[in-house]
RNA sequence: GCCGUCUUAGCUCAGUGGUAGAGCACUCGCUUCACACGCGAUAGGCCACAAGUUCAAAUCUUGUAGACGGCACCA
């Protein structure tokens, strides 16, 4: 079988990911082992509206990493897909689309036909993510694909809410919230973003007092707001305001007496010390306005304009407009003392960026005391979630639960969950889980239901167990939950028995991939709603990761115009390759996109499948066989590699079981590359490529039939290869098993015995543990002293400018252990150092026209005679030396410290005292060797 | 204002209380029959700055500077 020169991810994009599907390898069903622990992740939902960034290629990749890693150890895995809702951002689309096809508004059509259209838009658009998602290779369980706005998961929202307003957790009130004036709807307080305007200003108005000719001057950024004061407010201990309190202010602009109020709140040193309070537009003057009985004076409509309360002449007027015609009759009236410059923060919206208003309104609200305590405590006591990496954000999480305050949880929008709550005409509410449930409390009256749906994130909170059956009013689903397809109805049930339901099975998850942006708004959420309704931990662990920032160090944006399309690079370098270098990034860090970084290992990629092309032309009278690792008559290079693959099998566990990716990507790199291709491949060549020159035809080469202990060479390389390409299948799903069903001997056999039926796929083999017996310390420094050996040579060719084609005598001085290693390796070391012959002996005995080097195990000596260049030689020879001599000086420094010898571990003070001596010796040789030139 | 992170080779980034690492770029040399998306060999860092703890600090502590993030406040 002969591959191409080059790996073409195209091709295996395309094929294999249709058949893992569609042979059911990414359902938990697949494990035949009864009993199979179980594993699982549930996604963070994307918007419906939304499409691959880099920041879900990075999550995706860590995920579908996990699962395959988790899925070929033997776990019932479960990586369960699904979208969101995603309320705001539809409804704008639906909006957008009515006006621009129909130039309607939603009250046109009215809520119904809205609703029907963002349904529509759903199915329509819906499913660009979770298309993309496929080509990326994720291999989550599309038949458990869930939908926030799937019945089941309604009924759970239906359920929390009811169960949490009976329990006096929700309730309505008049409150003041983020009003988003565009959007026309509440926000919560994490939907408000902030935006800082250097040419902001500060106006100052005077005020004047009743019966007096005195006024008094309030500083404001908002001067439209004046309309609606009801009072100003000055600290009781001030000496300058003491006589006023309690006098009148006649407000102009208005025909309204207000009076002048002490209040704690109030800071003295800060402007004029006085502080206009208007309770209906600001949430520090609303408290004020509670504690001293203040009238609510609401002067705004919803949209931003003015209303009656602000009077005739501003009515109607936008904001912004009111602002400017406030200031210009005060200007009139001879009451503006100044404006001045000034800095100012503007709330203003997430998602529309229109600045954000301060306005009473009456909301529903999530009471966050229990469910806050219920996430203290599961933080505090049992470290849950645990945070990879733990700081900042394990702190952050804690110190935000400590300070949460009620969630506003209504939304004045059509697309979503509708809040479960009906009112008669009287204006009473009756909570329930349906209309008629509602009637019946009601007695039958008449009643309408609120036209508020709940926050998006409500529904997110639930994600956790309502994806997995829980509705709060059925017992959850056995399972493949709701819309289980035909392909999974034939599988065998999760558990021995089949009457376990995926939310026993898979409640608690084990780990939630997310980024830093939502870890309150979705997160904390989770944790204590999962908690409150199911008793349970929604997920162990919670994996942040850093945020993909452009070229050009900023975060991705539209409008910066510095995105980087994850479809364009799964072209460009192909998804495997994409996926790795993801992979790379340090677990949290943040980091700059940068094509090289994909080309490091779309390289990589093209170096695993032409190692494995030339193993697939060395392979005739070989297959894959584990067996082979575990011979007795192994040569070094064998022990070797069986020793490097086992202990990074180990160490990859080792560095997964921890989320950290980089490193174990980092050591498959560099163990396949380096270890692997770079010298084992090289040192086995001759063993496994054996030719001879056909006669007829000069130049061409036939294969003779295998000598046994040739053909056994064949196998252990297969083997290791097939084995790297196990450890690698997380992060490249798609090469790997592209080269996996090439490799002779693979079949089911080889899978992992809970999927021992399965139809043969890598991704149903066994994720090598590595086996700690396995690991052969004496083979490693031998190998590295042959190693170290072959460098020095080709340095001295290099160095020496000695063409290839010039083959030249290595003579080797080492002890009676060392010789022996030289020895047994020696055609090896012929070929990979490209010398003709090799000299052992205990010392040199060469002439003076020779370049010499010193390893830790050897004294070399290459005869140059006519080649030499004596002076390069002496160069080459002095850094030697100066290397060598700066780090005994070093150790020099060190040994003669009385501190360091009495203090430090005995054995770091032996370490240092041997490689003393042995730098001694070196250098002692390399000065030799230089006298020997003069 | 409070809390926190980052500052390591030209670039992008790993890393550890005990001789500083990778990829790319650079220099030199290879059309070696798996791979030029390759092979071989070099070069390149007082690990931001200062003080402290320690036998030993790039690594721990504190401070300074710069970059950044979160939260709160903003009359």
């Amino acid at each position: 079988m002969e591959l191409a020169k080059a790996y073409d991810p195209k091709e295996a994009e395309e094929t294999h990911y249709k058949r893992w599907e569609e042979s059911g390898f990414f359902k938990p069903e697949i494990n035949q082992d009864a009993n199979a622990e179980a594993y699982s992740i549930v996604i963070p939902p994307p918007n419906v509206t939304g499409s691959l960034h880099m920041g879900h290629a990075l999550q995706h990749t860590i995920m579908d990493a996990l699962t395959r890693w988790k899925r070929m150890q033997g776990y019932r895995t479960l990586w369960l897909p699904g979208t969101d809702h995603a309320g705001i951002s539809v409804q704008r689309k639906v909006v957008e689309q009515l006006k621009k096809d129909e130039h309607k508004k939603p009250m046109d059509i009215g809520r119904e036909e809205f609703l029907r259209r963002c349904w529509q838009w759903k199915e329509q658009y819906g499913n660009t993510i979770t298309e993309q998602m496929r080509r990326e290779g994720a291999s989550v369980d599309w038949s458990r694909h869930r939908f926030t706005m799937d019945e089941s998961l309604s009924l759970a929202v239906r359920n929390v809410f009811c169960t949490l307003y009976e329990e006096g957790q929700i309730y309505r009130g008049l409150r003041i919230v983020n009003w988003c004036p565009k959007d026309k709807t509440v926000l919560s307080d994490l939907e408000v973003k902030e935006e800082t305007k250097k040419d902001g200003k500060l106006t100052y108005l005077k005020y004047p007092i009743k019966d007096s000719d005195k006024t008094i001057t309030v500083a404001t950024t908002r001067p439209e707001t004046m309309l609606g004061d009801t009072a100003v407010a000055v600290n009781g201990d001030d000496e300058r305001y003491k006589d006023l309190v309690g006098k009148t202010i006649l407000l102009p602009l208005t025909n309204r007496e207000i009076p002048i109020i002490a209040d704690e709140y109030v800071d003295a040193e800060f402007g004029t010390g006085a502080v206009k309070i208007t309770p209906a537009h600001d949430p520090n003057d609303y408290l004020v306005g509670e504690r001293h009985n203040l009238e609510q004076l609401l002067v705004m409509n919803m949209d931003g304009t003015m209303n009656a309360a602000a009077g005739p002449e501003f009515e109607g007027l936008d904001r912004f407009v009111a602002r400017e015609k406030v200031v210009e009759e005060f200007e009139k009236l001879g009451l503006l003392e100044k404006i001045d410059d000034y800095e100012v923060t503007l709330p203003i919206c997430e998602r529309c960026k229109t600045i954000v208003e301060p306005i009473l309104s009456e909301q529903w609200f999530v009471k966050m005391d229990e469910l806050r305590d219920l996430g203290l405590e599961l933080i505090k006591k049992e470290n849950a979630p645990h945070f990879s990496p733990e700081i900042p954000h394990a702190k952050v999480y804690t110190t935000w639960l400590e300070n949460l305050k009620d969630w506003t949880i209504s939304r004045q929008l059509w697309w979503g969950h509708q809040i479960p709550a009906w009112y008669d005409n009287e204006g009473n509410v009756y909570v329930a889980r349906t209309a008629e449930e509602a009637r019946e409390k009601a007695g039958g009256k008449e009643l309408t239901q609120d036209n508020d749906v709940l926050d998006t994130w409500f529904s997110s909170g639930l994600w956790a167990f309502s994806t997995f059956g829980w509705n709060g009013a059925e017992p959850p689903a056995l399972a493949g939950g709701t819309n289980v397809d035909s392909s999974a109805a034939s599988m065998p049930p999760a558990h021995a028995g089949g009457s376990a339901s995926d939310l026993d099975t898979f409640l608690p998850t084990d780990v939630l991939v997310t980024g830093r942006d939502i870890i309150f708004l979705w997160v904390s959420r989770m944790m204590m709603l999962t908690k409150k309704f199911t008793g349970k931990v929604a997920f162990k662990d919670c994996v942040i990761t850093g945020t993909v920032l452009g070229k050009d160090g900023k975060p991705m944006s539209k409008s910066r115009n510095n995105g980087v399309d994850p479809i364009e690079m799964f072209d460009k370098f192909g998804v495997d390759a994409t996926r790795i270098y993801l992979a790379s990034i340090a677990t949290g860090a943040d980091i700059r996109w940068n094509d090289v970084g994909v080309e490091t290992y779309r390289n990589f990629a093209n170096k695993i499948w032409n190692a494995t092309r030339f193993c697939l032309m060395n392979a005739e009278g070989a297959v894959v066989d584990h067996q082979s690792l575990m011979t007795e008559d192994a040569d070094l290079a064998d022990r070797w590699i069986i020793s490097r693959l086992n202990k990074t099998a180990l160490e990859v566990n080792k560095a997964l079981d921890k989320y950290e990716f980089h490193t174990a990507v980092s050591l498959l790199y560099h163990f396949f590359w380096d270890d692997f291709c770079d010298w084992y491949i090289e040192l086995v060549k001759d063993k496994i490529q054996v030719f001879t020159e056909f006669p007829s035809v000069p130049g061409s080469l036939v294969v003779h039939e295998l000598p046994i202990v040739q053909r056994e060479t064949r196998k252990r390389v297969l083997t290791v290869l097939e084995i790297s390409l196990r450890m690698l299948h997380p992060f490249m799903p798609y090469l790997t098993e592209e080269l996996w069903l090439k490799l002779p001997g693979t079949s089911n056999a080889l899978h992992n015995a809970a999927y021992a039926n399965a139809e043969a796929t890598i991704m149903l083999t066994t994720f090598p543990p590595g086996d700690l017996r396995a690991i052969d310390e004496a083979a490693e420094a031998e190998m590295s002293a042959v190693i170290d050996l072959i460098t020095k040579v080709r340095n001295i060719r290099a160095e020496m400018n000695i063409p290839t084609t010039i083959k030249f005598t290595v003579h080797i001085a080492a002890n009676a252990a060392m010789q022996k290693v030289f020895e047994d390796n020696k055609s090896q070391i012929l070929k990979l150092a490209k010398a003709e012959s090799l000299v052992i002996a205990d010392a040199l005995d060469v002439p003076r026209a020779s370049a010499k080097a010193v390893t830790n195990d050897a004294a070399i000596a290459v005869p140059l005679e006519g080649l030499i260049d004596f002076d390069v030689e002496r160069t080459r020879l002095s850094n030697q030396i100066a290397k060598l001599t700066d780090e005994k000086d070093r150790l020099t420094e060190q040994l003669s410290n009385a501190n360091f010898v009495d203090r430090a571990p005995a054995e770091k003070v032996q370490e240092l005292r041997d490689r003393f001596a042995e730098l001694e010796k070196q250098i002692e040789t390399l000065n030799n060797n230089l006298e020997a030139l003069n």
